[in-house]
DNA sequence: ATCATATTGTGTTTATTTGCACTAAAAGGG
DNA sequence: CCCTTTTAGTGCAAATAAACACAATATGAT
């Protein structure tokens, strides 16, 4: 449990995910098979994955689902909610800020910021737009460990140093390019089109 | 060539993203050492890749960088454009029909559907909502290989039906669930949440 | 109580992926 | 022209990941 491989880990997320939608529609117990069959995974993988934190399942009758899905929060510690804040209140940025998908899966945005004047201090959603400028004092007066960015590629990795510097550890990074972190900080990309790219090379002409 | 792991491919759009990014900041040539740590992979690792699908670097000089970046279009077949169709017009839909970063990298969406009678006929940037019962129909007319999924979890596997049966081979799904396809589709997910998770694992609390 | 069935957790094997290290080649300087 | 430096492509070894297969155990039916 020391040292779990990070694609173990990738894994846990979509699993919760799978098993949380079961509860919603009304099943309270499922085995590695059928979870398996849900997240195209195989049975086997699941069960080792699983083995990695401790033992979950009864042999004969699988697992308890709300129990597995409290044991996969407490491992991917998310069983609390965490503080993120939000920088780039474009297009996306507002499309983030309104989403409430967040919150019931871990995690809540607490501010927001902009570089821009004419967006600084207007208010989305009891939300007031904040200065980028305030963005390493706040961060590291409440003691933020994550971020999301949504700005242009341009200025990505000018408020990426200003994350790390405020003490960010995580960043989930919707600019399309790779960013530059000291090795502590790790960074999560959302870039769609590297996903079209990735299936394009499948398709026939 | 003819059986390359899926791993490599995975990799390719994120090399051409930073090569398109080096052409920006006036770069002509690089090296796998350079990209390598650009991208935050071996220059090892890049080499090998890139030998799957030829020779495109010299020795002694690095690679000629608009010549890998053709090289790697013609490989992901993102040279020319592709039409994509949207499902789901909410907050999300919106924003994605608005982004101009699509297009100059290998995607054009061509129509975008909802279910919503309120929606429906409605105009958004030269686009008319379609109604998704059309959506079969239209997409086999116009031959339609990729949709990106920008509808609620509880209908998305419905929708994904839809473009199955369409003939779409290629899915973008933004709903926060995993989705049942033919072996011969792909699909890729887009959930923010799930990179929030894999990086709240490696936080403290 | 016994048997058939289901299913976990895990040791072992197999497959895949990555890293290493070297050869070959290219460029530039003296 | 020769030497030094740089760097691609690649065979091989090491590391990592996935699959297999089975003992152990739980359930439910007869
Ligand atoms: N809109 C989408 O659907 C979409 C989809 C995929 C990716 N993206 C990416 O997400 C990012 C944002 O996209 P968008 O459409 O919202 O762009 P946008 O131009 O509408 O918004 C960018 C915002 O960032 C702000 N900004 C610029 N520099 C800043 C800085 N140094 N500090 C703080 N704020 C700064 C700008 O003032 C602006 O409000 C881009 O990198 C884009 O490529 C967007
Ligand atoms: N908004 C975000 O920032 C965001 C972020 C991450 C993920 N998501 C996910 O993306 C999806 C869409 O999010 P949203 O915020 O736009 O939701 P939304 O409710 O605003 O929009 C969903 C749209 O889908 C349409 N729809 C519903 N059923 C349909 C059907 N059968 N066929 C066609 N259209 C149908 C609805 O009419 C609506 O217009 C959701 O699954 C959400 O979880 C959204």
């Amino acid at each position: 449990m020391t040292d779990v491989p990070d694609i173990v880990v990738s894994r846990l997320p979509v699993y919760l995910r799978a098993l949380q939608y079961m509860v919603i529609n009304g099943k309270s117990t499922t085995s590695s098979q059928e979870l398996g069959e849900k997240v195209g995974i195989s049975a086997a993988q699941i069960r080792k994955d699983l083995s990695q934190f401790g033992e979950f399942g009864k042999q004969g009758t699988g697992y308890n689902i709300p129990f597995l899905i409290d044991s996969l929060l407490q491992i991917l510690k998310v069983e609390k909610v965490w503080d993120v804040v939000l920088v780039g209140m474009g297009e996306l940025g507002h499309a983030i800020l309104r989403y409430q998908g967040f919150v019931n899966r871990g995690f809540n945005i607490v501010a927001c910021y902009d570089s821009d004047p004419l967006k600084i201090g207007t208010k989305i959603n009891n939300y007031s737009i904040l200065d980028v400028k305030d963005l390493v004092k706040d961060a590291k007066k409440a003691e933020i460990k994550m971020a999301m960015l949504c700005v242009p590629a341009s200025s990505a990795q000018k408020v990426t140093d200003l994350l790390v510097e405020g003490g960010v550890l995580a960043i989930l990074n919707y600019a399309p390019l790779s960013l530059a972190v000291p090795t502590y900080v790790r960074v999560q990309y959302i870039d769609p089109v590297i996903g079209l790219q990735r299936m394009a090379y499948y398709l026939n002409k």
